[in-house]
DNA sequence: CGAGTTTTGAAGCGTGTGCTTCATAACGTG
DNA sequence: CACGTTATGAAGCACACGCTTCAAAACTCG
């Protein structure tokens, strides 16, 4: 055989990065498939051939979701200095970022998949499932040295902590959809941390 | 004049219940104006001489929604009994029809509207809002009663409080769209409850 | 440079979308 | 019962949807 095809013309991590942009500002409904070639620059029988079908791109852009939004999430748990201090900036950092200072998408997109595309599709429920937890799991840790510096209550259970502070820290940006200031919502964030 | 028009043949409060329905199952975007012609049993030429057009009667029906699904959530907590009672019935009742018991829709509309419209839309955003105030309002009702029995903490804030429960609860209803075990969620509203 | 293989871009398929049109029906009143 | 008025249902508008087709292009290797 002896014959090698033609080359793409087009980077396959930033045609998803600008499909995962496209999808985080409008929806998996509102976007259609025209936005995602105008957006990510490709035709639709190249992103048909890449990646199968809307759907699929979807689940791809939620992918690659985990590997940014929520591994930057985790990130800024596992920095270094105190736990109520990473917790704080946790929910500082999405609450700077819901409230759309910045040009990019609002939000966070696992969050936004919970809830439109979850409940009829189980890939989706399993990998927001699985986003979920990996910041569920960092929390945990962050709570358990807390608990182990003396600056947490060190007689309840991280485990149901880390999951209280995962609802506080997930409903913080739901009220930052509709809620615009900002003062009202770190005060949620102070006294949460108090409340630990 | 002198003269009387032909009579509606359907009621409006039930056409209304009906397209409620539709869009708090699938959202906004992916309803169709067929759907809701199907559901509500009227034609589309009904439907839009009667409310306008899809947006229009989307919000209608999240009005609608705080009079009954908003509005339950306040009666809740405006029970008699204690106040942490209370809080527990109101998250409680929210576990119970997110997992999806019933055969009616699951989760919370207005939270839906907030996630998928408010921010495109400065009228839904404006009455997801209000929905969302009047929750807190019943909130602070009834932590501020909690603080004069002696159940919760009288030296913090009221206002700051019920926004911390309203979050977690909120919180909780997003992770109840991935998060299927029961036990789980309720464990995060005692240790709610025990942190006030 | 031809053969072999895959990508590309333009065109467009069938269907669904939000919404409108309009003749007809259904009323209360004079 | 004829009139004025509004609601209804069937048909259908223009366009957008998700997706496919296919000839031409772009490459490597023998």
């Amino acid at each position: 055989m002896g014959a090698v095809a033609r080359p793409r013309k087009f980077d396959e991590t930033s045609v998803l990065d600008a499909a995962l942009d496209a999808f985080w500002r409008r929806g998996y409904e509102a976007t259609s498939t025209r936005d995602l070639s105008d957006r990510t620059g490709i035709g639709p029988s190249s992103l048909y051939n890449t990646f199968g079908d809307k759907r699929q791109l979807y689940l791809r852009a939620l992918r690659k979701y985990r590997e940014t939004g929520t591994t930057e999430q985790v990130a800024l748990l596992r920095r270094p200095g105190p736990a109520k201090e990473r917790l704080r900036a946790l929910m500082v950092a999405a609450i700077d970022l819901d409230l759309g200072g910045t040009d990019g998408p609002v939000g966070c997109f696992a969050i936004n998949a919970a809830m439109e595309t979850a409940s009829s599709d189980p890939d989706v429920r399993a990998e927001v499932r699985r986003q979920f937890a990996e910041v569920e799991q960092a929390l945990r840790e962050t709570v358990a040295r807390g608990q182990r510096d003396g600056e947490i209550d060190p007689t309840r259970d991280a485990a149901v902590l880390a999951r209280q502070v995962l609802s506080t820290y997930y409903g913080l940006r739901v009220l930052g959809r509709v809620e615009a200031d900002r003062d009202t919502l770190l005060a949620v964030v102070d006294s949460t941390l108090e409340g630990l």
